[in-house]
This record gives C-alpha cells, sequence and structure tokens, in this order.
DNA sequence: ATTTATATATAAGTTTCTTACATATACGTG
DNA sequence: CACGTATATGTAAGAAACTTATATATAAAT
C-alpha cells in the first residue's frame, strides 16, 4: 500500500466520484471499491470512511436508505440533488488538482528553458 | 487555489522532488518555484515548509548551508547522501501515489466491464 | 513614508487520518 | 463444532499535517 500520508485529503473526493458514478454505494461496499480500483494501493479504513459518510450526510451531501440483506443491516448512501452539484465542484477540482500534481515530475517541472524563453517574440509554452 | 485539503501529505514529497532536482534551494525559493511550477494552484506557506524543512534535516535527510546576501541571512538546503535515496524512494512513491489516482477518473475507473471478463481465457487488461 | 518583496521562524489551533476497540451475522473448513 | 474469515457498521484516543496568526529584519520601489 502507498504511504498512507499521501491520501490526506484525498479520501473525500474519491468517496464523491465513486457515489457520483455509482449512483448508491453502502460502506464496506466503498472500501472493497476503492482497493480494488487502486490494485491494493489505498486501503480505505472503516475509522476513516464513517466519519467522512456521517459528516456528508450532516451537510446534506449524501442521503441514506437502511435495508436488511441476508439478516445483516445495510446502509446505502447517495448523493442529495445539491450533493450532486458539490459533488462535481470537488471532483473538477480534484482533477485539476492531479494534474497540478503530474507537472512536479514532468522533465523541468514543464517550465520554459531559462535562456531560451523569447526566439523573436516565440514563447515556448508548457510541454 | 486548489482547496488546500488536497495537499496533505503532498508537500514533503514535493519538496524533496524540488531539491533532487535542483541540487540546493533556499526556503523563500522553494515556495516561490512551487507556486510558479502550479501556476498558484499551490501556495506553500512558510508555516508549512519550515518545519518539513527542520524535521527533513533533523532526520539527517537534508543539510544546510549559511550564507549572506544582500546583509540577509539565506539558509540553503540540499539533500544529503543517505537523503538522496530516500528522496528517491518517496518521488517514486509519490509518481506511483498520482497515476493510482488517475485511475479514479478514468471511465468505469480502468475496471474490467462486467460481464466482459473472459473471452476464451483472454483477459481483459486495465485501460 | 509606506508598501511590497525578500528571508526565516514559532505557536496555537483545526482537520484528517490511524489504530484500537466494540458488536453481530454468515459461511467455509478441518 | 470450533475457528477463522468475510460481511457490516460504528466510536474513541491519539498522532500527524497543515492553517492562521504572529514575530523579526533588511531592501527596493513608489
Amino acid at each position: 500500500m502507498a504511504s498512507n500520508d499521501l491520501l490526506k485529503g484525498m479520501l473525500k473526493p474519491i468517496i464523491l466520484k465513486l457515489l457520483f458514478e455509482k449512483g448508491k454505494m453502502y460502506g464496506y461496499e466503498i472500501t472493497q471499491l476503492v482497493s480494488e480500483i487502486s490494485a491494493g494501493e489505498i486501503e480505505l479504513t472503516f475509522g476513516a470512511l464513517y466519519p467522512i459518510l456521517h459528516k456528508l450526510e450532516q451537510e446534506g451531501v449524501v442521503k441514506t436508505e437502511s435495508i436488511v440483506i441476508n439478516n445483516r443491516n445495510r446502509i446505502y448512501y447517495s448523493l442529495t440533488q445539491t450533493g450532486k452539484g458539490k459533488a462535481k465542484e470537488k471532483i473538477a477540482e480534484f482533477e485539476e488538482f492531479v494534474q497540478t500534481l503530474k507537472i512536479f515530475f514532468k522533465p523541468n517541472f514543464g517550465l520554459k528553458i531559462s535562456g531560451l524563453q523569447n526566439f523573436g517574440g516565440l514563447q515556448l509554452a508548457r510541454i
């Protein structure tokens, strides 16, 4: 598994993305899918997951639906109408952020090469 | 600027990557370069930066060199020999993690399409 | 004279996550 | 039948990382 420190701040947008794509999911299912998608790289623990889900519900971003399957309780989470809008924003922000992160390991960080910035008014763009 | 939450855990690997590429840098310079590279998306605050640098020094990952320029003190940070090895590891981890993050917004999360997993033993790979 | 840029640093507080604990049913295996 | 593993949700204490506010000091620009 990836160094856990790297996860900070990523869990909420990942959960929102999953709910946005899948429509509705229950907690345990989310942990399994995150593990599957990331090929075991990201292990979303319950201690992290449930507080996030509860907070999202409290904020009105997600709503719940409780059903009993095989004598076991299962709580489905889905985005509310307003939650869908917020999720879209967060997902866009997240995607933009990942693009930004990628720049940090491009050759020369995608910056113009010093001394070659200017060729008769031509500007070198980001690689 | 990107939602600051997203930064958590990313600052240390970013700093290590910069030191790895640039050889030596001072604190203020690091904040400026991070801002430039990320086109203002990431603002590395001093309150975050200096504690990280001090901790890295304490761990023997970086060493310092203090000089006076224009009557102002300037402290250069560079990776130690052992620090270079650690930095390489962290950078590799970081890059792998960014690749993992990218999967979360691929169509179908890069997973096999349900019901089409198996074509006479052929396995669909990640997209 | 005042603001902005350069330069380093600490401290209080908040958020976020980890680790450990708590509870309960279902299923497979020796 | 006992035991472990999988399924399912949850709380609480603690650690780690970052934000915000504060402090200090010089140089350059307006």
